[in-house]
DNA sequence: TTGCCTTTGGAAATCGTTATCGACAACGAT
DNA sequence: ATCGTTGTCGATAACGATTTCCAAAGGCAA
């Protein structure tokens, strides 16, 4: 697996007791050389050098890592690489880029299912020896108890123990309804998402606020449980558009529920926005193309991404962090799933 | 930094150390239980699972990564996570899904450019330690002799020494330029690509075959070099549009290339596509959010992640793998950026 | 030539984990 | 009573790199 052919070009992993013995020098010169120790002679050093250069050697993350308490090496936790995260690791790579830190993003890979506190665990796996710090993505458990550099982005829990930075979903919620009662509407329905999750608590309220601030009141018969599934959010969005009188708007919990109901809207042949608006949550690259391409709120993901990783970096550095909760706002995305409600002859 | 609080529950990294200590055995007692090797009493394994789960221990990837010759981690190695690599890291994700193996994504966030050879040093880093085999984004050189299991997804060398899964950069041209063909267009120019990058030279090719083969001859002054570079496409659109007889359409060979064109078509006040039709390749997000959207190649970024996973973990089993080169086609996306050519009265 | 200091390179310990192997107790069999 | 066997467990040596400490070599002055 590993060879020198007649250039010196190696072919496979190269190691410092490698280079050493092309070198003719023992491995702790070699280790002098890389990081720039004193004691070595120049001509010792230009030698070393060269040999390093030719070989392609580069010393091994792991080796170096469980050594030396620093790494430079800021990791990126993930359940899975879906969009949000993907968005989010953007920003974490935006932000990174000139502080000297590398990047690894890590994921399990969809065995996550298995273990809840499947953060704790990453932690353990890569915190303290491959990375100085973690941004954990999307947790699914609240009470995360971790004593070192870690910034969890969570759109959905609430305030919980460790810095968080999140979007802000009741004001999400509010302008995605408010939208809909400037068009007109009157009788808006929600598919709403996971009961256990504060996101979807608190866009539920978000609805229930922009209601009652319109002075309407709210009717419990137009709330149907999605529960963030797209199975699920079928059948919520089917129940409230067979309704007697249904309801002219709906504003889904999430992208993933909003296009589930654009779905079933074509499966009955009910005409999105024509005879009924829908809105949804997240601004997911899908919902652009969508027919029609989804009104939405949009979640700074990037932003995310780099606010989460500039406070990561602040919490390495040793830095005192006033607030360590962060909140952004979210925007309105109008596209062509909502329109003003036709006044019925 | 790390402590235990009362409950046991541990702030902090977690080492065996500490869970042997806390179980009142030795580390190498935690190794077996923790790895079900033989040779551990029931009750022992039973007493030192519930410290595991306690503590929420995990194994340090490092430490094990150095020990083990198997670490059952897959690395995606990319200069940056801009969309293109971002796409392919999902197709990865997709394909990792079920196998057992993990999924670590490496950057080094913008130090790239100091070295050409990145993709050499970053496996010299992770390859033989951290993971077992590693997918190679977009390499700058084409030269790579590496011979652990790495596979190279890249969109911009020619055959390289490496297993490469690519787009099909040629076919891919002549569908952007038949397209615009068949909408009537005759005098079709180009924003040519990096020339040192073949799939530039791929590209420029294919725009050339189609030319030929609609019986029509090249005009060498309808090209000119973007060279991939957002400030540099914009001079050459510039060039081109303002032409004592300028082209009705123009190719771009690459989306960044083709939105550069539009804001110069905005800014000389051309309409698109009434005026002139605008072709990119990619299909990058942002060419659906242009203003029009972008008519453009796609390029099965997640298939090509997939199909790279796949070889890769063949090549990992120690499998025979027939051909080491997949291209896969590409797909013409239309939108709004490219109309039939008005019949000048 | 001897003694001392400076320069330079090497040996050893270390990080957290795993594999190998040896220690030791309990037990049954002779 | 002694021996061998089985079952448990722990001590130890790696993996690759870094760092601390120490020894060897060379230079210079006396």
């Amino acid at each position: 697996m590993t060879g020198v052919d007649g250039n010196g070009q190696t072919t496979g992993r190269v190691t410092m007791q490698q280079v050493a013995a092309e070198a003719g020098v023992s491995v702790s010169t070699v280790s002098k050389v890389i990081n720039a120790r004193y004691g070595v002679a120049p001509e010792t050093f230009e030698h070393v050098t060269g040999v390093i250069n030719r070989l392609g050697y580069e010393a091994s993350l792991v080796a170096r890592s469980l050594r030396n308490t620093r790494t430079n090496v800021i990791g990126v936790l993930v359940a899975d690489f879906e969009p949000f995260s993907t968005e989010v690791l953007k920003g974490v790579a935006d932000a990174i880029r000139g502080t000297g830190y590398e990047l690894v993003a890590y994921s399990a890979g969809g065995r996550v299912d298995e273990h809840v506190g499947w953060e704790r665990r990453y932690l353990s796996r890569v915190m303290g020896t491959l990375v100085d710090g973690a941004v954990i993505v999307t947790p699914t458990v609240t009470d995360v108890q971790y004593d070192g550099p870690v910034v969890a982005v969570d759109p959905h829990t609430g305030r919980s123990s460790l810095p968080t930075v999140a979007a802000d979903n009741l004001q999400g919620a509010r302008i995605a309804v408010d939208h809909l009662i400037e068009l007109g509407h009157r009788r808006i329905g929600m598919v709403t998402g996971r009961p256990d999750l504060v996101s979807a608590q608190l866009r539920e309220q978000g609805y229930r606020d922009a209601i009652h601030a319109a002075g309407l009141r709210v009717d419990e018969d137009l709330l149907a449980l999605g529960a963030f599934d797209p199975e699920q959010a079928r059948e919520a969005a089917r129940a409230l558009l067979t309704l007697p009188d249904p309801p002219t708007a709906i504003f889904a919990a999430n992208d993933i529920s909003a296009l589930a109901t654009l779905d079933v809207a074509v499966e009955l042949g009910i005409d999105v926005p024509g005879a009924v608006s829908v809105v949804g949550f997240d601004n997911i690259p899908e919902s652009a193309l969508a027919h029609p391409p989804l009104t939405t709120v949009h979640q700074p993901m990037r932003q995310l991404g780099r606010d989460a990783t500039a406070m990561l970096v602040a919490l390495i550095a040793g830095e005192e962090i006033d607030d360590t909760h962060i909140t952004l706002d979210t925007t309105l995305v109008r596209r062509r799933s909502t329109a003003s409600l036709e006044v019925p002859s």
